[in-house]
DNA sequence: CGCGATTTGTGCACGTCTTCACAAGCGCCT
DNA sequence: AGGCGCTTGTGAAGACGTGCACAAATCGCG
């Protein structure tokens, strides 16, 4: 593959970081690693194999490996690979070398506990700004941060180089919070919100929904209730069992 | 790890609920589209074209009739489909009809916020107990529900059918949440502490991590700046741009 | 009653993702 | 030095998901 540059690449010879074109699913998958190997370097290990990184992470050993492949060769074959520069190089891919400014908007119920959850500071994230709408909240201090009016989010966007936003808003305000963010520059999005939103090109959201998650778990047991209800038409008992999926981020039946 | 249902799939004939055995990716969509129905539903609409209905959940329209058209043939051609009627095929799929208890575990920041979240009884969920392992914490009153101490997981779990459990737990006390919730018979776990879970086949886990979310953004951002940093080989300035991906729930560049 | 406008349902081709299986490479021990 | 065991990196095959493009079906109207 593109392993080193781009044939068809022009001069700009070693220039960067050879932008390596990830696969989106190899992308998805990266920060679950990134964690693991966190957790390995803090009990001292150096070294990991591919066997036990996959473990950690939960996720097939081959796919571990060809996802790393993407990054480069930085294992060792008979050996594994090596636990700090493995950390290294996916931080340096996730672009997390710079400690990235978060802006949140909506500090109501959720808002309230993101503002509060302490994993945006170890995990390459500072969030720069609190913001809302509603007037009476304005001027609150949570966990050091003073909420300021969403209007001000230009001013933010001038002292500071925005470049996410965070929606915890109600769905109703949800699109215009979000034209807010991308017309101060925002570029990728992360929604709470229970809609989908209207973005111009360039511009990346994602989407967390509890509901949706909830709904699609609901989906599976009904499932698992409807399957062990009849007898399984095969031979053998109710050994027989839903059956796998490849979906992004859910996991069955990891360990014994 | 019983990944597969075998290619000959031996009878099995479509019983009485007729079991659509969905594409993952399909179910993982259904809970958008019944969402993007209701507010239709709230704004008079009867019936839809597939047109409407994708827009309205950000999909394209030939995915959603492949979509729809997995569940039966629930749309009339030249006309669309009957809102209300779509509504309940897809609620009877996801198996929303009942609505399902679910027990939430570690009512820390964000067991707070999710404890608090109105989505839940919107979306055919019940929060049938809130519990923590932080004998401070037991007692408390949140939204109407007193927090329980989460040995009492049992005592629960014999008053309701509890089939769905939410961790909102610090990491290191969510394996061992996990081990009680499949202990007392729920087979459908929502995780939100940032690590791997090990549970017995027939458990399905969801993850949702924020830093995760923000650090495939991060991603993306530092690849987009890159992208800019560099004068796009090809003769058109920068209106060249990242493009599209499939991923699960990433939305790029919708609408105008 | 037939015709055109409209919209669903789907066959097909294509791209992406996963998994297996194995050669290539590395370190260690004799 | 040589061989052996271990682990990475990857080619190839298959499963899965997507989107085009179009035939089939339905409604409304003259």
């Amino acid at each position: 593959m593109s392993q080193h540059r781009h044939p068809g690449a022009p001069g700009r010879a070693g220039a960067v970081p050879a932008l390596p074109d990830l696969p989106e699913a190899t992308v998805a998958r990266l920060p679950e690693y990134l964690r693991a190997l966190h957790n390995l370097a803090d009990t001292g290990h150096e070294t990991v194999s591919s066997e036990e990184l996959s473990a950690a992470a939960g996720v097939n050993s081959a796919k571990l490996r060809k996802d790393l492949s993407h990054l480069g060769s930085y294992g060792t074959r008979g050996v594994g690979y090596d636990v700090a520069l493995l950390i290294e190089q996916i931080e340096n891919v996730l672009g997390l070398t710079q400690r990235r400014a978060v802006a949140l908007v909506g500090v109501g119920n959720l808002g309230h506990a993101l503002a509060g959850y302490d994993g945006f500071a170890g995990r390459g994230f500072r969030i720069a700004a609190l913001l809302d709408a509603d007037p009476s909240r304005v001027g609150e201090e949570i966990n050091g941060l003073v909420v300021r009016h969403v209007d001000e989010l230009a001013t933010v966007a001038a002292e500071e180089s925005l470049a996410i936003g965070v929606i915890a808003t109600p769905a109703a305000a949800a699109q215009q919070v979000a034209d807010q963010l991308v017309a101060v520059g925002v570029t990728s999005i992360l929604n709470f919100a229970p809609c989908v939103l209207s973005v111009p090109e360039g511009v990346d959201v994602r989407k967390v929904d509890l509901a949706i998650e909830l709904q699609i778990l609901s989906f599976h047991e009904h499932r698992k209730a409807s399957l062990t209800a009849l007898p399984a038409t095969g031979g053998s008992a109710l050994t027989a069992l839903p059956g796998g999926f490849a979906a992004t981020d859910t996991q069955e039946a990891i360990g014994t």
